[in-house]
RNA sequence: GGGCCCGUGGCUCAGCCAGGCAGAGCGGCUGGCUCUUAACCAGCAUGUCGUGGGUUCAAAUCCCACCGGGCCCGCCA
């Protein structure tokens, strides 16, 4: 128990995980001078909130081993040499014709980058190089292209009787039983999966093939029916998922690697593979959740509720997204965009903690807050705590707010409030994630209003003297004295000009938000809408 | 067939990984401020922490079993 009270770094499980790969990497008696880590980049489809987490996890990780005093590295690899296995939802018709191409062969379909694997792989490093996240980029079609992992695929051509023996023994498929786990780039179609690998020549260092198709999802894809050679030094053929990972972990030297759930049977035959065939003891690991949307489903661009790092970063601090992915690794957890306000406002927490002079009595709870906060700032924390608006007060002022004078609208209540006497970058930052929030997906719509004939003669009153109003106590004092002139309640009046102007009955007081929007546009919005009911 | 996650106030969830008085936001209700309207202020929650066992001085938290909901693997990558 007393060996447990122990805090181990800054004390999260970012310092737990970065002390066991340092404990196990002394048992092994390994060279500890530069511990290697690395995150797989997918490039088969619109990188997605969790393809980042594992980048951003991995970097955690990577500063926690440094903070411990090793000297550490990101490697971001990118899958830019798998076959595209299905056309991603939204995506161009034509790709269909590419199925089973090398990603990195295939044309991007925005038409801005060289390749579709690099136009994915430019979502995702562009998100990090926005979350200060720092990597070393490889490719894996460089990498084989380059011979990189030449030794390793020779390693395992040569043993893959036995490495086929022990997929089915671990996993139950039989695949590898009969083929090699290595599909080459047919040289006649292009396409790699399709390709049978029949033999290796270790002499040689070749691999010959035929085309003769394969099962990809439901469907049967015919093969071209040539046959051929593929030589290992002109990286024309990759190894399957199976045995890949085992190779580029040895290859690159890597200690630690996080995956995804769904990976699991394949990590654990790539670490048998990597163990015993390559002889390199496999990275150290942590498993990690699917991210999933708030009913539990995975996130997928078809389903419609898809999270990606550049949407988030729409809406919400850089910092905010690092302090989901570093809060906790176990557990799974449910996101959406509708949430950003709640990670804002947790981060905003944190700093207060952090900053205050009080202290959760539990020195490891204590200590983890603490590391938590200098984690999410990339351990660059600042000389005192900022200015924090509550998201939601923001979103709620922003989305009122006239068009395109958001910022100005938004700092000025709160100025007005008290809450904020000036609008530095770092609020104006805030205002405008918070009201690109707010207004996200609204659809321009004249909201359904039942005006009656009343209150549209008080409308029509009001909206034609507006333009000579000057000040915004003019406006308000002009409101009360139509309704009244008219035989109306305020409650008659106002919530028909709030549903007109905000699409909602309810809204700031009235003169000075007229006056901020413009009287004239005011004007002209309450025209046409007290007019089409005329025509109703 | 194998593995995993979730179940906490009306709603959405945090807290669980390193046990220490059950929390937040939203919504709702009451009152204040306001020329009734946003914001703001004060107040209001008798919650089987899914169920049943176990460990412990102490369990939402750790262990076991079960129930309900969902996901992944068992093609391929």
């Amino acid at each position: 128990m007393s060996e447990q009270a122990r805090i181990i770094g800054r004390g999260t499980w970012l310092d737990k995980v970065a002390n066991e790969i340092i404990e196990r990497e002394k048992r092994l008696g390994r060279d500890t001078s530069l511990i290697r880590v690395e995150s797989g980049l997918g490039a088969s489809g619109i990188p997605h909130i969790g393809s980042v987490g594992d980048a951003i996890r991995s970097y955690g990780v990577r500063l926690a081993l440094e903070s411990a005093g090793y000297k550490s590295e990101l490697i971001a690899y990118s899958d830019d040499f798998d076959g595209l296995r299905k056309v991603p939802a939204g995506l161009p018709e034509w790709l269909k014709d590419y199925i089973a191409h090398p990603v990195c062969m295939i044309p991007d379909p925005f038409g801005c980058h060289s390749s579709y694997a690099d136009h994915m792989s430019s979502l995702l490093k562009e998100a990090l190089d926005r979350l200060g996240i720092e990597y070393i980029f490889k490719s894996g079609a460089e990498a084989y292209r380059s011979g990189t992992l030449n030794r390793q695929i020779v390693e395992i051509l040569s043993h893959a009787d036995k490495i086929g023996r022990k997929i089915k023994e671990m996993v139950g498929q039989e695949k590898y039983e009969s083929t090699l786990p290595y599909t080459p780039l047919c040289k006649s179609c292009g396409r790699i999966y399709t390709t049978k690998a029949k033999s290796f020549d270790k002499e040689k260092r070749t691999v010959s093939y035929i085309c003769e198709g394969t099962e990809l999802g439901k469907d049967f894809l015919n093969g071209c029916g040539y046959s051929g050679e593929a030589r290992i030094e002109e990286g024309l053929g990759k190894l399957m998922w199976k045995v890949e990972f085992a190779a580029r972990w040895a290859a690159l030297d890597i200690r630690f690697e996080a995956y995804g759930k769904e990976l699991t049977d394949s990590v654990r035959i790539n670490d048998w593979v990597c163990e015993n065939i390559l002889g390199f003891p496999p990275p150290y690991h942590v498993r990690y959740e699917l991210f999933q949307d708030k009913s539990g489903r995975k996130l997928s661009k078809s389903s419609g509720n898809l999270v990606t790092p550049q949407e988030w970063l729409e809406y919400a601090s850089p910092e905010s997204l690092r302090l989901l992915m570093f809060k906790r690794i176990v557990g799974a957890r449910n996101i959406s965009i509708d949430d950003i306000p709640v990670y804002m406002d947790e981060f905003d927490e944190l700093e207060d903690y952090y900053f205050s002079n009080s202290r959760d009595p539990n020195p490891m709870k204590d200590a983890k807050l603490r590391g938590l906060y200098e984690y999410s700032m990339l351990l660059k924390v600042p000389e005192r705590k900022r200015l924090h608006v509550p998201y939601r007060l923001l979103a709620e002022l922003a989305s009122f707010a006239p068009e395109g004078k958001e910022v100005d609208f938004v700092a000025k209540r709160l100025s007005s409030y008290g809450i904020a006497r000036e609008l530095d970058e770092e609020l104006k930052k805030r205002i405008e994630w918070a009201s690109k929030w707010a207004k996200r997906g609204i659809k321009e719509q004249m909201p359904d209003i039942q005006i009656n004939e009343q209150t549209r003669k008080a409308i029509i009153e009001f909206a034609n003297f507006l333009p000579s109003c000057k000040y915004p106590e003019e406006i308000q004092s002009k409101a009360f004295e139509v309704l009244r002139a008219n035989g109306l309640a305020p409650t008659d009046f106002f919530p028909v000009v709030y549903k007109i102007l905000l699409g909602v009955n309810r809204g700031p007081r009235l003169g000075p938000y007229i006056y901020d929007m413009g009287v004239e546009r005011a004007r002209e919005r309450l025209l046409r809408a007290a007019e089409s009911q005329t025509n109703n």
